[in-house]
DNA sequence: TAGTGGTCTAGACCACACC
DNA sequence: GTGTGGTCTAGACCACTAG
Protein backbone atom coordinates (compact mmCIF):
# COMPACT_ATOMS: atom_id res chain seq x y z
CA UNK A 1 0.00 0.00 0.00
CA UNK A 2 2.31 2.87 -1.33
CA UNK A 3 -0.96 5.42 -1.01
CA UNK A 4 -1.12 4.47 2.59
CA UNK A 5 2.43 5.44 3.39
CA UNK A 6 3.01 8.71 1.22
CA UNK A 7 -0.48 9.37 3.15
CA UNK A 8 0.87 9.12 6.25
CA UNK A 9 4.08 10.66 5.82
CA UNK A 10 3.08 13.70 4.32
CA UNK A 11 0.05 13.79 7.45
CA UNK A 12 3.31 13.63 9.50
CA UNK A 13 5.14 16.27 7.74
CA UNK A 14 1.67 18.28 8.22
CA UNK A 15 1.32 17.89 11.92
CA UNK A 16 5.18 18.47 12.91
CA UNK A 17 4.89 21.58 10.91
CA UNK A 18 7.48 20.46 8.20
CA UNK A 19 5.23 21.80 5.64
CA UNK A 20 4.40 25.60 6.36
CA UNK A 21 0.71 26.13 7.19
CA UNK A 22 0.21 29.33 4.91
CA UNK A 23 1.93 27.89 1.95
CA UNK A 24 0.23 24.93 -0.76
CA UNK A 25 2.24 21.62 -0.55
CA UNK A 26 4.80 20.57 -3.14
CA UNK A 27 2.82 19.86 -6.58
CA UNK A 28 2.06 15.96 -7.64
CA UNK A 29 4.76 16.11 -10.02
CA UNK A 30 7.54 16.93 -7.29
CA UNK A 31 5.69 14.67 -4.88
CA UNK A 32 6.15 11.83 -7.84
CA UNK A 33 9.98 12.59 -7.94
CA UNK A 34 10.12 12.77 -4.32
CA UNK A 35 8.35 9.04 -3.61
CA UNK A 36 9.59 7.67 -6.82
CA UNK A 37 5.96 6.93 -7.60
CA UNK A 38 3.04 7.43 -10.39
CA UNK A 39 1.23 10.89 -10.74
CA UNK A 40 -2.13 8.38 -9.48
CA UNK A 41 -0.70 7.06 -6.43
CA UNK A 42 0.47 10.72 -5.06
CA UNK A 43 -2.60 11.57 -5.81
CA UNK A 44 -4.26 9.24 -4.04
CA UNK A 45 -2.64 9.55 -0.99
CA UNK A 46 -3.44 13.41 -0.91
CA UNK A 47 -7.25 12.56 -1.58
CA UNK A 48 -7.44 10.43 1.72
CA UNK A 49 -5.79 13.59 3.54
CA UNK A 50 -8.36 15.70 1.48
CA UNK A 51 -11.36 13.70 2.60
CA UNK A 52 -10.11 13.39 6.83
CA UNK A 53 -9.78 17.48 5.99
CA UNK A 54 -6.47 17.64 6.39
CA UNK A 55 -5.87 19.43 3.16
CA UNK A 56 -8.08 21.08 0.95
CA UNK A 57 -7.57 20.90 -2.75
CA UNK A 58 -8.03 23.17 -5.81
CA UNK A 59 -7.65 22.67 -9.40
CA UNK A 60 -5.67 25.15 -10.83
CA UNK A 61 -4.26 26.05 -7.86
CA UNK A 62 -2.64 23.97 -5.45
CA UNK A 63 -3.21 22.10 -2.17
CA UNK A 64 -3.28 23.41 0.94
CA UNK A 65 -3.37 22.74 4.69
CA UNK A 66 -6.78 22.79 6.45
CA UNK A 67 -6.56 24.31 10.02
CA UNK A 68 -8.54 22.59 12.33
CA UNK A 69 -8.34 24.08 15.24
CA UNK A 70 -11.63 21.68 17.29
CA UNK A 71 -10.66 21.57 20.52
CA UNK A 72 -12.88 20.25 23.35
CA UNK A 73 -13.11 18.47 26.79
CA UNK A 74 -16.01 16.03 25.73
CA UNK A 75 -14.42 12.86 24.42
CA UNK A 76 -15.51 12.95 20.61
CA UNK A 77 -15.71 10.25 17.79
CA UNK A 78 -15.05 10.93 14.40
CA UNK A 79 -17.92 9.65 12.10
CA UNK A 80 -15.16 7.83 10.20
CA UNK A 81 -14.72 5.31 12.48
CA UNK A 82 -16.13 2.04 13.73
CA UNK A 83 -14.52 1.51 17.19
CA UNK A 84 -15.76 -0.40 20.49
CA UNK A 85 -16.06 2.27 23.15
CA UNK A 86 -13.07 0.36 24.97
CA UNK A 87 -10.31 1.63 22.06
CA UNK A 88 -11.67 5.41 21.88
CA UNK A 89 -10.90 5.60 25.45
CA UNK A 90 -7.31 4.53 24.37
CA UNK A 91 -5.75 6.08 28.02
CA UNK A 92 -8.17 5.33 30.28
CA UNK A 93 -9.35 2.71 32.37
CA UNK A 94 -12.77 1.23 30.72
CA UNK A 95 -15.03 -0.68 33.41
CA UNK A 96 -18.36 -2.50 32.59
CA UNK A 97 -21.31 -3.46 34.68
CA UNK A 98 -23.04 -5.58 33.00
CA UNK A 99 -26.84 -4.88 33.64
CA UNK A 100 -28.71 -8.13 31.84
CA UNK A 101 -27.38 -10.44 29.60
CA UNK A 102 -29.84 -12.89 28.16
CA UNK A 103 -30.53 -14.71 24.61
CA UNK A 104 -33.84 -14.16 23.48
CA UNK A 105 -36.10 -14.02 20.24
CA UNK A 106 -35.87 -10.78 18.44
CA UNK A 107 -38.76 -8.87 18.05
CA UNK A 108 -39.51 -8.15 14.19
CA UNK A 109 -37.47 -4.68 14.49
CA UNK A 110 -34.22 -6.22 15.66
CA UNK A 111 -34.45 -8.84 13.44
CA UNK A 112 -35.22 -6.68 9.98
CA UNK A 113 -31.99 -4.39 11.73
CA UNK A 114 -30.26 -7.64 11.55
CA UNK A 115 -31.91 -8.98 8.33
CA UNK A 116 -32.65 -12.03 10.42
CA UNK A 117 -35.74 -14.29 10.54
CA UNK A 118 -37.70 -13.83 14.13
CA UNK A 119 -36.86 -17.23 14.72
CA UNK A 120 -33.03 -16.76 14.92
CA UNK A 121 -31.82 -16.18 18.76
CA UNK A 122 -29.78 -12.99 19.48
CA UNK A 123 -27.60 -12.03 22.06
CA UNK A 124 -29.51 -9.80 24.02
CA UNK A 125 -27.23 -7.40 27.02
CA UNK A 126 -27.20 -4.33 28.75
CA UNK A 127 -23.97 -2.67 29.98
CA UNK A 128 -22.88 0.39 31.69
CA UNK A 129 -19.58 1.59 30.40
CA UNK A 130 -17.33 3.62 32.77
CA UNK A 131 -14.43 5.88 32.75
CA UNK A 132 -12.10 6.12 35.23
CA UNK A 133 -14.83 5.01 37.33
CA UNK A 134 -17.38 7.26 35.81
CA UNK A 135 -20.72 6.19 33.96
CA UNK A 136 -20.22 7.85 30.40
CA UNK A 137 -22.82 5.45 28.60
CA UNK A 138 -25.49 2.82 29.03
CA UNK A 139 -25.50 0.24 26.15
CA UNK A 140 -27.97 -2.20 24.72
CA UNK A 141 -27.16 -4.42 22.24
CA UNK A 142 -28.60 -7.15 20.19
CA UNK A 143 -26.32 -10.05 18.18
CA UNK A 144 -27.19 -12.69 16.09
CA UNK A 145 -26.34 -16.02 18.27
CA UNK A 146 -24.51 -17.91 15.49
CA UNK A 147 -22.55 -15.32 14.42
CA UNK A 148 -20.60 -14.85 17.92
CA UNK A 149 -20.16 -17.86 19.41
CA UNK A 150 -19.31 -17.87 22.91
CA UNK A 151 -20.59 -14.58 24.12
CA UNK A 152 -19.81 -15.02 27.94
CA UNK A 153 -20.27 -11.87 30.94
CA UNK A 154 -16.65 -11.99 30.80
CA UNK A 155 -16.19 -10.97 27.70
CA UNK A 156 -18.99 -8.31 27.77
CA UNK A 157 -17.47 -6.83 31.25
CA UNK A 158 -14.00 -5.92 28.49
CA UNK A 159 -14.21 -5.59 24.81
CA UNK A 160 -16.72 -7.18 22.79
CA UNK A 161 -14.98 -5.74 19.68
CA UNK A 162 -11.82 -7.31 20.61
CA UNK A 163 -12.90 -10.60 21.42
CA UNK A 164 -14.62 -10.93 17.62
CA UNK A 165 -11.65 -9.66 16.32
CA UNK A 166 -9.07 -11.64 18.21
CA UNK A 167 -10.61 -14.40 19.16
CA UNK A 168 -13.11 -15.33 16.30
CA UNK A 169 -10.94 -13.83 13.54
CA UNK A 170 -13.91 -11.40 12.22
CA UNK A 171 -13.42 -8.57 10.65
CA UNK A 172 -15.87 -5.27 11.52
CA UNK A 173 -16.13 -3.22 8.22
CA UNK A 174 -18.46 -0.78 9.07
CA UNK A 175 -21.82 0.82 10.67
CA UNK A 176 -25.27 2.88 10.29
CA UNK A 177 -26.19 5.00 12.79
CA UNK A 178 -28.50 8.05 13.80
CA UNK A 179 -28.01 10.21 16.13
CA UNK A 180 -30.39 12.39 18.36
CA UNK A 181 -31.24 13.68 21.62
CA UNK A 182 -33.87 12.38 24.05
CA UNK A 183 -34.88 13.33 27.54
CA UNK A 184 -33.00 10.86 30.26
CA UNK A 185 -35.31 8.13 31.16
CA UNK A 186 -35.32 6.83 35.22
CA UNK A 187 -32.45 4.45 34.15
CA UNK A 188 -30.44 6.95 32.13
CA UNK A 189 -30.52 8.60 35.54
CA UNK A 190 -30.22 5.99 38.23
CA UNK A 191 -27.25 4.27 36.16
CA UNK A 192 -25.64 7.11 34.85
CA UNK A 193 -25.96 9.85 37.42
CA UNK A 194 -28.19 12.29 35.65
CA UNK A 195 -30.82 14.71 37.08
CA UNK A 196 -34.30 14.69 35.95
CA UNK A 197 -33.96 17.42 33.24
CA UNK A 198 -30.71 16.44 31.63
CA UNK A 199 -30.62 15.14 28.28
CA UNK A 200 -28.72 12.18 27.03
CA UNK A 201 -27.01 11.21 23.30
CA UNK A 202 -28.57 8.60 21.74
CA UNK A 203 -26.73 6.21 19.29
CA UNK A 204 -28.84 3.61 16.95
CA UNK A 205 -26.40 1.61 15.26
CA UNK A 206 -26.29 -1.36 13.04
CA UNK A 207 -22.69 -2.34 12.63
CA UNK A 208 -21.22 -4.91 10.04
CA UNK A 209 -18.95 -7.55 9.31
CA UNK A 210 -16.62 -7.71 5.96
CA UNK A 211 -18.67 -10.48 4.70
CA UNK A 212 -21.31 -7.54 4.54
CA UNK A 213 -23.84 -9.34 7.08
CA UNK A 214 -24.76 -7.08 9.92
CA UNK A 215 -23.62 -8.32 13.20
CA UNK A 216 -24.92 -6.14 15.89
CA UNK A 217 -27.96 -3.80 16.69
CA UNK A 218 -27.56 -1.15 19.44
CA UNK A 219 -28.62 1.84 21.50
CA UNK A 220 -26.07 3.81 23.52
CA UNK A 221 -27.28 6.66 25.60
CA UNK A 222 -24.40 9.07 26.85
CA UNK A 223 -23.90 11.31 28.76
CA UNK A 224 -25.15 14.63 27.57
CA UNK A 225 -21.61 16.88 28.78
CA UNK A 226 -19.56 13.69 28.39
CA UNK A 227 -19.63 13.02 24.57
CA UNK A 228 -20.18 14.59 20.95
CA UNK A 229 -19.51 13.22 17.90
CA UNK A 230 -16.98 15.46 14.80
CA UNK A 231 -17.80 15.24 11.44
CA UNK A 232 -15.89 16.29 8.50
CA UNK A 233 -17.41 16.35 5.25
CA UNK A 234 -15.85 17.10 1.87
CA UNK A 235 -18.53 17.63 -0.77
CA UNK A 236 -17.81 15.48 -3.95
CA UNK A 237 -16.17 17.31 -7.09
CA UNK B 1 -17.03 12.65 -15.04
CA UNK B 2 -17.96 9.09 -16.60
CA UNK B 3 -17.32 7.56 -13.63
CA UNK B 4 -20.09 9.50 -11.34
CA UNK B 5 -22.47 8.70 -14.94
CA UNK B 6 -21.26 4.93 -14.19
CA UNK B 7 -22.02 5.58 -10.65
CA UNK B 8 -25.55 7.06 -10.94
CA UNK B 9 -26.46 4.10 -13.74
CA UNK B 10 -25.78 1.43 -11.00
CA UNK B 11 -27.35 3.38 -8.32
CA UNK B 12 -30.34 3.04 -9.96
CA UNK B 13 -30.51 -0.25 -11.28
CA UNK B 14 -30.13 -1.42 -7.48
CA UNK B 15 -32.88 0.97 -6.28
CA UNK B 16 -35.04 -0.43 -9.18
CA UNK B 17 -33.99 -4.03 -8.09
CA UNK B 18 -32.07 -4.66 -11.81
CA UNK B 19 -29.88 -6.62 -10.10
CA UNK B 20 -31.47 -9.19 -7.59
CA UNK B 21 -30.61 -8.24 -3.97
CA UNK B 22 -28.90 -11.40 -3.19
CA UNK B 23 -26.72 -11.63 -5.89
CA UNK B 24 -23.02 -10.19 -6.70
CA UNK B 25 -23.16 -7.30 -8.96
CA UNK B 26 -21.47 -8.16 -12.28
CA UNK B 27 -17.61 -8.34 -11.69
CA UNK B 28 -15.47 -5.39 -12.80
CA UNK B 29 -14.76 -6.84 -16.22
CA UNK B 30 -18.24 -7.46 -16.86
CA UNK B 31 -18.85 -3.39 -16.27
CA UNK B 32 -15.95 -2.22 -18.14
CA UNK B 33 -17.12 -3.73 -21.87
CA UNK B 34 -20.78 -2.87 -20.88
CA UNK B 35 -19.51 0.56 -20.31
CA UNK B 36 -16.84 0.87 -22.71
CA UNK B 37 -14.30 1.76 -20.55
CA UNK B 38 -11.54 1.07 -17.98
CA UNK B 39 -11.08 -1.22 -14.92
CA UNK B 40 -10.15 2.13 -12.88
CA UNK B 41 -13.11 3.78 -14.41
CA UNK B 42 -15.51 1.10 -13.28
CA UNK B 43 -13.88 0.75 -10.06
CA UNK B 44 -14.10 3.96 -9.18
CA UNK B 45 -17.64 4.46 -9.89
CA UNK B 46 -18.45 1.49 -7.45
CA UNK B 47 -16.29 2.49 -5.22
CA UNK B 48 -18.62 5.72 -4.83
CA UNK B 49 -21.46 3.59 -4.00
CA UNK B 50 -19.60 1.91 -1.51
CA UNK B 51 -18.60 4.59 0.28
CA UNK B 52 -22.29 5.35 0.53
CA UNK B 53 -23.17 1.82 1.97
CA UNK B 54 -25.06 0.79 -1.05
CA UNK B 55 -22.45 -2.02 -1.57
CA UNK B 56 -19.95 -3.60 -0.17
CA UNK B 57 -16.57 -5.03 -1.50
CA UNK B 58 -15.19 -7.90 -1.18
CA UNK B 59 -11.86 -8.84 -2.98
CA UNK B 60 -11.59 -12.38 -4.35
CA UNK B 61 -15.24 -12.64 -3.71
CA UNK B 62 -17.20 -9.68 -5.44
CA UNK B 63 -19.15 -6.66 -4.89
CA UNK B 64 -22.79 -6.94 -3.03
CA UNK B 65 -25.59 -4.93 -2.28
CA UNK B 66 -25.82 -3.94 1.16
CA UNK B 67 -29.89 -3.54 1.81
CA UNK B 68 -30.45 -0.48 4.19
CA UNK B 69 -33.71 -0.44 5.89
CA UNK B 70 -33.15 3.09 7.72
CA UNK B 71 -36.87 4.31 7.66
CA UNK B 72 -37.88 7.40 10.64
CA UNK B 73 -40.14 9.49 11.07
CA UNK B 74 -37.34 11.63 12.27
CA UNK B 75 -36.13 14.70 9.64
CA UNK B 76 -32.26 13.57 9.00
CA UNK B 77 -29.43 14.44 7.69
CA UNK B 78 -26.43 12.50 6.18
CA UNK B 79 -23.09 13.64 7.64
CA UNK B 80 -21.66 13.58 4.25
CA UNK B 81 -24.01 16.53 2.95
CA UNK B 82 -23.15 20.42 3.45
CA UNK B 83 -26.87 21.51 3.04
CA UNK B 84 -28.68 24.58 3.96
CA UNK B 85 -31.25 23.62 6.40
CA UNK B 86 -33.81 24.88 3.55
CA UNK B 87 -32.75 22.86 0.55
CA UNK B 88 -33.18 19.63 3.38
CA UNK B 89 -37.01 20.08 3.33
CA UNK B 90 -37.37 19.86 -0.43
CA UNK B 91 -41.01 19.31 -0.12
CA UNK B 92 -41.93 21.53 2.60
CA UNK B 93 -42.23 25.27 3.78
CA UNK B 94 -39.23 26.70 5.23
CA UNK B 95 -39.95 30.10 7.19
CA UNK B 96 -37.25 31.82 9.06
CA UNK B 97 -38.20 34.51 11.95
CA UNK B 98 -35.24 36.40 12.42
CA UNK B 99 -34.29 37.44 16.24
CA UNK B 100 -31.58 39.25 15.75
CA UNK B 101 -28.98 40.71 13.09
CA UNK B 102 -26.39 42.96 13.55
CA UNK B 103 -22.64 43.11 12.64
CA UNK B 104 -20.33 43.03 15.23
CA UNK B 105 -16.35 42.15 16.39
CA UNK B 106 -16.03 38.70 16.76
CA UNK B 107 -14.71 36.85 19.95
CA UNK B 108 -11.06 35.29 19.96
CA UNK B 109 -13.11 32.29 20.18
CA UNK B 110 -15.19 32.72 16.92
CA UNK B 111 -12.17 34.86 15.16
CA UNK B 112 -10.21 31.43 15.69
CA UNK B 113 -13.01 29.29 14.15
CA UNK B 114 -13.37 31.75 11.12
CA UNK B 115 -9.28 32.06 11.13
CA UNK B 116 -9.73 35.59 11.01
CA UNK B 117 -8.41 38.72 13.14
CA UNK B 118 -10.89 40.02 15.64
CA UNK B 119 -10.67 43.49 13.74
CA UNK B 120 -12.49 41.68 11.07
CA UNK B 121 -15.85 42.62 11.40
CA UNK B 122 -18.88 39.36 11.49
CA UNK B 123 -22.36 39.77 10.75
CA UNK B 124 -24.56 37.70 13.28
CA UNK B 125 -27.51 36.53 13.45
CA UNK B 126 -29.66 34.53 15.10
CA UNK B 127 -32.90 33.06 13.44
CA UNK B 128 -35.76 30.29 13.89
CA UNK B 129 -36.13 28.02 11.07
CA UNK B 130 -39.73 26.55 11.39
CA UNK B 131 -41.00 23.81 9.19
CA UNK B 132 -44.61 24.12 7.89
CA UNK B 133 -45.02 26.64 10.29
CA UNK B 134 -43.77 24.72 13.08
CA UNK B 135 -40.46 25.71 15.07
CA UNK B 136 -37.42 23.29 14.31
CA UNK B 137 -34.62 24.92 14.88
CA UNK B 138 -32.86 28.03 16.36
CA UNK B 139 -29.56 29.08 14.70
CA UNK B 140 -27.04 31.34 15.48
CA UNK B 141 -24.23 32.28 13.13
CA UNK B 142 -21.70 34.23 12.50
CA UNK B 143 -19.84 35.10 8.84
CA UNK B 144 -17.01 37.87 8.21
CA UNK B 145 -18.53 40.48 6.32
CA UNK B 146 -16.10 40.45 3.47
CA UNK B 147 -16.85 37.56 2.38
CA UNK B 148 -21.01 37.20 2.45
CA UNK B 149 -21.35 40.94 0.81
CA UNK B 150 -25.07 42.22 0.70
CA UNK B 151 -26.22 39.92 3.42
CA UNK B 152 -30.08 41.75 4.50
CA UNK B 153 -32.95 40.83 6.38
CA UNK B 154 -35.06 39.57 3.60
CA UNK B 155 -31.85 37.14 2.62
CA UNK B 156 -32.17 35.85 5.87
CA UNK B 157 -35.76 35.19 6.33
CA UNK B 158 -34.79 32.76 2.85
CA UNK B 159 -31.89 30.74 2.67
CA UNK B 160 -28.36 32.13 2.60
CA UNK B 161 -26.85 29.55 1.18
CA UNK B 162 -28.81 30.05 -1.94
CA UNK B 163 -27.82 33.72 -2.25
CA UNK B 164 -24.49 33.10 -1.27
CA UNK B 165 -24.36 30.51 -4.49
CA UNK B 166 -26.78 31.71 -6.90
CA UNK B 167 -26.10 35.35 -6.41
CA UNK B 168 -22.46 35.72 -5.10
CA UNK B 169 -21.06 32.54 -7.16
CA UNK B 170 -19.57 31.19 -4.09
CA UNK B 171 -18.99 27.69 -3.81
CA UNK B 172 -19.16 25.34 -0.65
CA UNK B 173 -17.50 22.55 -0.20
CA UNK B 174 -17.39 21.18 3.16
CA UNK B 175 -18.03 21.62 7.05
CA UNK B 176 -16.68 20.23 10.12
CA UNK B 177 -19.53 19.60 13.01
CA UNK B 178 -19.51 18.69 16.76
CA UNK B 179 -22.83 16.99 17.84
CA UNK B 180 -23.91 16.78 21.25
CA UNK B 181 -27.21 16.68 23.25
CA UNK B 182 -27.97 19.68 25.72
CA UNK B 183 -30.42 20.61 27.93
CA UNK B 184 -33.04 23.13 26.36
CA UNK B 185 -32.50 26.87 27.26
CA UNK B 186 -34.96 29.43 28.27
CA UNK B 187 -34.53 30.38 25.12
CA UNK B 188 -35.00 27.09 23.12
CA UNK B 189 -38.09 26.32 25.28
CA UNK B 190 -38.95 30.37 23.88
CA UNK B 191 -38.83 29.81 20.87
CA UNK B 192 -39.18 26.36 20.03
CA UNK B 193 -41.71 25.25 22.58
CA UNK B 194 -40.28 23.07 24.37
CA UNK B 195 -40.69 22.47 28.31
CA UNK B 196 -38.59 22.54 30.94
CA UNK B 197 -36.83 19.02 31.01
CA UNK B 198 -36.97 18.67 27.28
CA UNK B 199 -33.22 18.47 25.17
CA UNK B 200 -32.30 19.92 21.95
CA UNK B 201 -29.53 18.64 19.84
CA UNK B 202 -26.28 20.85 18.93
CA UNK B 203 -24.74 21.25 15.89
CA UNK B 204 -22.11 23.38 16.42
CA UNK B 205 -20.62 24.35 12.86
CA UNK B 206 -17.56 25.48 10.61
CA UNK B 207 -18.33 25.62 6.95
CA UNK B 208 -15.77 26.23 3.91
CA UNK B 209 -15.89 27.73 0.63
CA UNK B 210 -14.08 25.93 -2.26
CA UNK B 211 -11.45 28.19 -1.44
CA UNK B 212 -10.37 26.65 2.05
CA UNK B 213 -11.58 30.00 3.58
CA UNK B 214 -14.02 29.20 6.48
CA UNK B 215 -17.25 31.21 5.91
CA UNK B 216 -19.83 30.32 8.23
CA UNK B 217 -19.53 29.27 12.48
CA UNK B 218 -22.75 28.67 13.68
CA UNK B 219 -24.83 26.97 16.47
CA UNK B 220 -28.14 24.71 15.57
CA UNK B 221 -29.80 24.15 18.48
CA UNK B 222 -32.34 21.74 17.36
CA UNK B 223 -35.76 20.08 18.69
CA UNK B 224 -34.78 16.99 19.94
CA UNK B 225 -37.95 15.20 18.41
CA UNK B 226 -37.71 16.76 15.34
CA UNK B 227 -34.31 15.55 13.96
CA UNK B 228 -31.42 13.20 13.83
CA UNK B 229 -28.18 12.66 11.71
CA UNK B 230 -27.12 9.47 10.15
CA UNK B 231 -23.91 8.28 9.26
CA UNK B 232 -22.64 5.71 7.43
CA UNK B 233 -18.95 4.70 8.05
CA UNK B 234 -17.16 2.13 5.54
CA UNK B 235 -13.43 0.85 7.16
CA UNK B 236 -10.35 1.86 5.10
CA UNK B 237 -9.27 -1.56 3.68
C1' DT C 1 -6.66 -23.19 -10.45
C1' DA C 2 -9.69 -19.61 -11.81
C1' DG C 3 -11.88 -15.50 -10.71
C1' DT C 4 -12.41 -11.60 -7.94
C1' DG C 5 -11.10 -6.90 -6.33
C1' DG C 6 -6.68 -3.87 -4.69
C1' DT C 7 -2.86 -1.45 -6.23
C1' DC C 8 0.27 0.66 -9.34
C1' DT C 9 2.36 2.39 -13.69
C1' DA C 10 3.35 5.78 -17.48
C1' DG C 11 1.40 8.11 -20.02
C1' DA C 12 -2.64 11.33 -22.06
C1' DC C 13 -6.08 15.02 -22.31
C1' DC C 14 -8.96 18.28 -19.93
C1' DA C 15 -10.75 22.16 -16.70
C1' DC C 16 -9.43 25.68 -14.00
C1' DA C 17 -6.58 29.61 -11.97
C1' DC C 18 -3.20 32.92 -12.35
C1' DC C 19 -0.21 35.95 -15.04
C1' DG D 1 0.80 30.52 -21.64
C1' DT D 2 2.09 27.91 -17.67
C1' DG D 3 1.07 25.17 -13.96
C1' DT D 4 -2.22 23.06 -11.10
C1' DG D 5 -5.31 19.15 -10.00
C1' DG D 6 -9.33 15.91 -12.27
C1' DT D 7 -10.12 12.20 -15.18
C1' DC D 8 -9.17 8.34 -18.04
C1' DT D 9 -6.64 4.61 -20.48
C1' DA D 10 -4.55 -0.12 -21.18
C1' DG D 11 -2.12 -2.73 -19.17
C1' DA D 12 0.40 -5.20 -15.14
C1' DC D 13 1.05 -7.65 -10.81
C1' DC D 14 -0.68 -8.94 -6.35
C1' DA D 15 -3.86 -10.71 -2.45
C1' DC D 16 -7.73 -12.98 -1.34
C1' DT D 17 -11.65 -16.47 -2.00
C1' DA D 18 -13.63 -20.35 -3.63
C1' DG D 19 -13.87 -25.04 -5.57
Amino acid sequence: MKYQVISEEIRHRIESGFYPLDQPLPDEHSLVEEFSCSRMTVKRALDVLASEGIVFRKRGHGTFIVQSSFQSDYIHVGTNETLGFTSLMKEKKVTSKLISFDMIAPTAEVASYLAISEDTPVYHHIRVRCVDDNPHVIEETYMPTPLIPGITPTVLHNSVYAYMEKELGLKIAGSRRRIRAEQATAQDMEELGLSENEPVLVIEQVAYLNTGIAFEYSFARHRFDKFEITTVNINAK
